[in-house]
DNA sequence: GGGTGTCGGATTTTT
DNA sequence: TCCGACACCC
């Protein structure tokens, strides 16, 4: 292991360093908020494949989301060197899911489909129905109770005392997951530990190859991950047969304990795995200092918890801005105010506002909408989880399992045929008793019995119609071919037309079109690498890809110059040069649901933590003296963590009592006050790289009006367009990850046709694709008729059923 | 079976 | 206030 070094630790601080070279035992990394945690975990594999020559195969590394891992793996790649294979790096379910496929033969579980949150809902509400329960329990309880019944949460379980429906209907979904051959989340996990528990022979032969584990945000593991990780690396209790077992977390940021996490996992790790070398990692390389004090200031406050201080050397003062405002109006206005007062040296892309409930968002997109400020929405419905993507997968899903009746249920009056509750019952009775026939050979069955069943001729040209859609989908047709089929032949499009509103239906057939290109690239990429001993069909590859990601590999482009609103939850692990926490009033934070018990205060107290630790330069917090709350105006009072802040490093102000004037001049001053230490000993040796962003030129300049397409004020947004439109059309627009679509208003009198529709544009139709303008006209206001070549040939179409492209 | 009206409920999120 | 679930009517 001494051999002469290739591999420098020289980026490491002497406490990371020592993390990543104790290649053997177990060791506890308590690495706080912005200590360097990623760069950690990447330099500790790299160490291990580049310096003590352990094979790639024999190490893996575990993380919650996709997105971390695919970050982790982009740093481990530019760590090795490039003959090295990578090795697994992932998250729980991805990694479960791999070995469940791989070791197929053990598991009793060959073929399955997985199925989201979503249909889970779904079926249990079938379940719930069928026994008619479904007044005496919530379909999201028992949702929840199951989720409890497997992680072993006993405790949370127990405070439903419905202990006899949540087995029965616990029951009857085993029994239906097990004939549609269908797994959820939860458990890919347990039919691995299933694995681990049953079969010696597995456990030994996956002992012998996987020898280093890593664990990231321990603090956030559940009970199953928890006993996965033992399963995986002893041998016995308390024998330790892996090499290594690493698991990095932080208890100060567990903040996910309501959805099973169990902070005391960390204190577990030390018991199972002893004995273990723990290593606290405190320099913070984030936060200007008094951003720091303020939140070790906070957290000292849990009673639950070792004592950790973070520490700094990038010195400074006047960070943070407490601010009293007199309702939720002027809290946005005053966030407005120092968005625009930003000093050159902070982009508003570097911006962020974090709040406790989304319900806090509408105001600021009111107030933002008016300024000019350009935003982006993070969060909210996932892309997977869209209807309109739904749909089209349980028709691929269909096409790949025969057997799917969530999927067959789903599409079976979308686009609608007539096929209601009538034919929905019949069909899942009849399922039911012939379980073995293909959905095909099910409708086929409806359509000759159907005087037998009591189906009318409604009813059967429904079923006919459903089931000539799929005459042309058969397996061997590539992935791109079968979507245009299905989209032309359910007429899919024209649904979406008469179902939605102009604005919503192109944001779904935009949705459709970014669909359609994930799967030619899926494609492209299948086709270059596939190997001659797989035999898995594109289709079957594609959807078992995209089974575990809730949301699309990112493409962020479009939100580089905006400010990010978001929840505490998901900024965690983030970072900006400008933070705003807004509501700090009781109720909001801590959350009025969370009042009741000092666990429940001291995790809302790790979320203000979490969200002050993201601040690097400037800490804005606010809190309002009334809110409107479900149309009520209440009275609010501050929030208790207001007064756990050190005084001292806080600027106070009461924007309640003063005049606009005296407001925009105190957040100037304040902002204006520079780094005086900008360059952190850190930055300046060691990281360049993350640099940039503080020398980037004020984007202000270029900030564009966005209107948001739920935005429910039309006339308002007339007033402010007109006053705001910058002068030559609105810039490209992208995708924001959590879908809320920054659109550009169209401004062009409408009576000339639109820069998009004009000759030479290129459009994309979701059916045929992309093409060039030929020429067009004006049909009705707003919509134009439009000549368009597409590769098959020139198509005239509304302009409403075309989207630019970009 | 699909459209319209009324009532009640309303943290946080990933896989 | 606002959204979704359910009931009722055509």
């Amino acid at each position: 292991m001494n051999t002469p070094s290739s591999f420098s630790l020289d980026h490491l601080n002497p406490e990371q360093q020592q993390a990543v070279v104790k290649t053997s035992g177990a060791l506890l990394v308590i690495a706080g908020a912005g200590s360097g945690k990623t760069r950690v975990i990447t330099s500790r594999i790299a160490y291990l494949i580049s310096e003590c020559n352990v094979p790639p195969q024999s190490i893996v590394a575990l993380t919650f989301t996709n997105k971390a891992a695919k970050e982790m793996k982009e740093r481990i790649t530019k760590l090795i060197s490039s003959e090295s294979t990578l090795p697994f790096v992932g998250t729980f379910h991805s990694y479960c899911l791999l070995l469940l496929r791989k070791y197929k033969a053990f598991t009793g579980v060959e073929t399955f489909t997985i199925i989201d949150s979503e249909d889970q809902k779904a079926l249990l509400k079938r379940i719930l129905e069928k026994f008619g329960l479904e007044k005496q329990i919530a379909t999201n309880q028992i949702q929840h109770a199951i989720s409890c019944l497997k992680n072993q949460m006993h405790k949370q379980l127990l405070g439903y005392g419905k202990q006899q429906i949540i087995e029965q209907v616990n029951h009857e979904y085993e029994r239906e997951k097990k004939a549609g051959n269908l797994l959820d989340f939860d458990d890919l996990i347990v039919k691995v530990l299933e694995l681990f528990k049953t079969n010696s022979h597995f456990k030994e032969e996956f002992q012998r190859k996987v020898k280093h584990v890593l664990i990231d945000e321990y603090q956030d593991t559940n009970s199953m991950q928890h006993t996965l990780l033992k399963e995986m690396t002893l041998s016995s209790p308390g024998v330790i047969s892996a090499h290594s077992i690493c698991a990095v977390g932080d208890e100060d940021q567990s903040i996910y304990s309501w959805r099973g996490a169990q902070v005391e996992n960390i204190r577990s790790f030390k018991n199972d795995f002893a004995p273990v070398e723990t290593i606290k990692i405190e320099q913070n390389y984030r936060s200007a200092e008094p951003i720091l004090k303020a939140a070790n200031h906070v957290i000292a406050h849990n009673r639950n918890r070792t004592p950790k201080e973070l520490w700094s050397d990038k010195k400074a003062h006047k960070r943070i801005l407490v601010a009293t405002c007199s309702n939720g109006y002027q809290e946005a206005d005053i966030i407005a105010q120092a968005l625009t007062s930003l000093p050159p040296s902070i982009s508003l892309g570097q911006c962020a506002i974090l709040y406790r409930t989304h319900a806090q968002t509408r105001v600021f997109e009111e107030i933002f909408m008016r300024s000019g400020i350009a935003y982006a929405i993070i969060g909210g419905i996932r892309f997977y989880e869209r209807k309109e993507i739904k749909d089209i997968l349980a028709f691929l899903r269909l096409i790949q399992n025969p057997h799917d009746k969530i999927s067959l249920l789903r599409i079976l009056n979308v686009p609608q045929r007539g096929l209601g509750e009538k034919v929905e019952t019949i069909l899942i009775e009849e399922w039911d008793k012939y379980t073995h026939f293909t959905f095909t050979q099910l409708l086929e069955h409806l359509i000759t019995q159907s005087g037998l069943l009591g189906l009318s001729r409604s009813h059967t040209n429904g079923l006919s119609e459903l089931k000539k859609i799929f005459i042309n989908l058969t397996p061997s047709r590539s992935i791109s071919e079968l979507y245009e089929i299905i989209l032309s032949d359910s007429a899919y499009i024209q649904y979406l037309a008469k179902e939605y509103e102009q604005e919503e239906f192109r944001s779904k057939s935009e949705n459709l079109r970014e669909l359609f290109q994930s799967i030619s690239f899926f494609e492209k990429q299948f086709n270059e690498n596939k190997t001659k001993e797989s035999s898995e069909t594109a289709l079957a590859a594609f959807l078992n890809e995209i089974a575990l990601l809730q949301e699309k590999i990112e493409d962020d482009s479009g939100e580089q110059k905006m400010v990010k609103l978001m929840t505490l939850h998901s900024a965690k692990g983030l970072e900006f040069d400008f933070v705003v926490i807004a509501g700090l009033e009781e109720t909001i934070l801590p959350s009025s649901k969370s009042l009741e018990s000092r666990e429940d205060i001291e995790e809302e107290r790790r979320l203000f933590y979490v969200g002050i630790t993201r601040a690097r330069e400037y800490l804005l917090i606010t809190r309002a003296l009334a809110r409107s709350t479900y149309g009520q105006k209440n009275a609010q009072d501050a929030s208790r963590f207001l007064g756990e802040l050190p005084e001292k490093e806080i600027i106070h102000i009461d924007a309640s009592s003063m005049f606009p004037s005296q407001i925009n001049s105190t957040l100037r001053s304040w902002l204006e006050n520079t780094y005086s230490n900008q360059k952190s000993s850190y930055q300046t040796i060691f990281a360049p790289d993350i640099q940039p962003h503080f020398a980037q030129a004020n984007q202000r300049g270029s900030i564009q009006q966005y209107v948001h397409p739920h935005s429910k004020k039309p006339s308002f947004q007339k007033i402010t367009l007109e006053k705001l439109a910058p002068k030559n059309g609105f810039p490209s627009t992208k995708m924001l990850s959590s879908g809320n679509i920054a659109k550009p208003q169209n401004l062009t009198p409408s009576n000339s046709i639109p820069p998009e529709w004009q000759k030479n544009s290129r459009v994309f139709h979701p059916i045929f694709g992309s093409g060039i303008v030929l020429s067009s006209s004006l049909k009705a206001e707003n919509k134009y008729l439009v000549t368009v070549a597409f590769p098959e040939g020139e198509k005239t179409i509304l302009s409403t059923f075309l989207q630019p492209y970009e």
